[in-house]
RNA sequence: GGCCCCGUGGCAGAGUGGUUAUGCAGAGGACUGCAAAUCCUUGUACAUCGGUUCGAUUCCGGUCGGGGCCUCCA
């Protein structure tokens, strides 16, 4: 037996891939950025959650506990906007979506993290982190606002490698008056009667936006964790910043030691913008195409290469799903051991920085053995890679059945399917071909089609 | 201007200093009453120019092309 080869994952902080070892191996401890819950998520906000999903599924194989932690930001002027636009409260406007990306991450297969903490919920500790920032000079008050300290932390910019005189002569935003340092930030503003505020020592007033993750992951994952992890375009300012805030707070060397970032996602090659309007919503898509289909064009490409989302990605995402299903179904007679293994190779891949479009691939190699084989072992042993390497990548748990046949409510219902298949099997035993091929055309053109195999006709719908 | 990433066969997309990725699509064949599903066969790809090397798609450098970030966008 090969030993477990160990998890490698490219750590932004280094850029570098190195082994992963967790601070305590007993529990590790993980934090993604989630959403801010003003609209639908798009397919550029799924991915890291489908991502990191597979990241979590991977970690439980390996480890006996871990905690997964994804806020929900429900406190920002984008929200405030929206529901003053919208004419409705703020948090009917925030409860709606936040439950509707719950119901659209489901529908993704993305398992919920352990805790999905709101920022609503932790100004108390948003409060005492900037008081302590304050009283260790990192921070300081200045008309209404908290700001943090720039200057005060000589290795700001660590992550994202960034010179701070840089930063300040590429800066499109003009350098508000109060601040002391062209790159300070805000942790803290005051709120004006009609927007959402809370008493600080600074009067009312709600947190800036990189504080709330600060404040959470310390709550729920301590003052140092194992994992930190969101899109790209986080990098800087936002992680940069929830760094500056934890680690001088803390007075820790370090927030988090793994820092993992997925590419963007683009559309028909473009990128998604407002002006374009080619914003994909996840909640759109599901409307035509299986979650799972989502799901695995999502990763179809390794996390951090760049993803182009296009309806022929989708397409073929179906096809290569409607062949694993295929081989399933086809060997639904074939038992397997609960708990499957996902497979040596197949394990891999995945230890190996998340490769998950090898481990796809390798789930495409098991299918060709189970298809192939006519030795029963062999075939329960492809089938349990099948279904093993499936569980860890959240895919092929379905039923092969529901799979082929679900949907398509206002379709022939299965028991008139069922009807004509027998009709069809009678004109066949007669050998009136023509017959049983009327119905079997009849059938197809209402989006039904047929299988005749040795243990007889199947039938499923046409994606 | 600064930081970072990418350029693989019709398409998607891994990977490697010298040997088949994988899938989709296409072509031929087997099976089938005909199909479908499945199986078999088939396609000599690595932007470009130099360098290192016995040998580079893989390492190094230049060029061209594309993309991201640079204060609140996953």
């Amino acid at each position: 037996m090969d030993p477990q080869p160990e998890l490698k994952i490219t750590n932004t902080l280094t850029r570098a891939k190195e082994a992963f070892r967790p601070i305590d191996p007993s529990h590790v401890r993980m934090y993604v950025c989630g959403p801010t819950v003003y609209d639908f998520a798009h397919v550029g906000n799924a991915r890291p959650v489908v991502v990191f999903d597979v990241l979590v599924r991977l970690l439980r194989r390996l480890y006996p506990r871990v905690t997964y932690v994804r806020n929900i930001t429900d406190v920002e002027d984008k929200i405030n906007a929206r529901a003053k636009e919208n004419g409705e409260p703020i948090e009917a406007l925030t409860a709606r979506t936040a439950a509707q990306y719950q119901a659209d991450m489901d529908a993704l297969g993305a398992e919920r993290p352990d805790v999905q903490p709101r920022a609503t919920h932790h100004i108390a500790q948003m409060i005492t982190l900037i008081e302590r920032l304050i009283a260790k000079g990192h921070a300081y008050a200045a008309d209404g606002h908290v700001l943090f300290a720039v200057p005060s932390m000589p290795d700001y910019g660590g992550l994202s490698r960034r010179d701070r005189d840089d930063m300040i002569a590429g800066a499109r935003v003009e350098v508000a008056p109060y601040k002391q340092d062209p790159a300070d930030f805000v942790l803290w503003k005051p709120s004006s009667d009609d927007i959402p505020g809370w008493d600080s020592p600074w009067g009312r007033g709600r947190p800036g936006w990189h504080i709330e993750c600060s404040a959470m992951s310390w709550e729920h994952l301590g003052e140092t964790f194992d994992i930190h992890g969101g899109g790209l375009d986080l990098i800087f300012p936002h992680h940069e910043n929830e760094i500056a805030q934890s680690r001088c707070a803390f007075g820790t060397h370090t927030m988090a030691n793994y820092w993992m970032h997925n590419g963007f996602v683009t559309v028909e090659g473009e990128k998604m913008s407002k002006s374009l309007g080619n914003f994909y919503t996840v909640h759109d898509v599901l409307k035509e195409w299986p979650g799972e289909a989502i799901r695995l064009l999502l990763l179809s490409s390794h996390y951090r290469a760049p993803l182009d989302f296009t309806s022929a990605g989708l397409k073929e995402a179906k096809a290569q799903l409607d062949r694993l299903y295929q081989a399933l179904r086809n060997a639904a007679d074939v038992a397997v051991e609960p708990e499957a293994p996902a497979g040596d190779e197949l394990m891999a891949a995945l230890l190996d920085d998340l490769n998950v479009p090898l481990a796809v691939a390798r789930l495409h190699e098991a299918v060709g053995r189970l298809n192939k084989a006519t030795d029963p072992a062999e075939r329960s042993a492809a089938k349990s890679a099948l279904l093993g390497g499936g569980a860890l990548l959240g895919l092929l748990q379905a039923d092969p059945e529901a799979w082929f046949q679900g949907g398509g409510d206002d379709d022939l219902d299965p028991a008139e399917i069922e009807r004509l298949i027998q009709a069809r099997v009678d004109a066949r035993k007669g050998r009136d071909f023509a017959e049983a091929d009327r119905i079997r055309d009849a059938l197809k053109a209402n989006g039904v089609e047929l299988e005749d195999g040795p243990q007889g006709t199947t039938w499923k719908r046409a994606g």
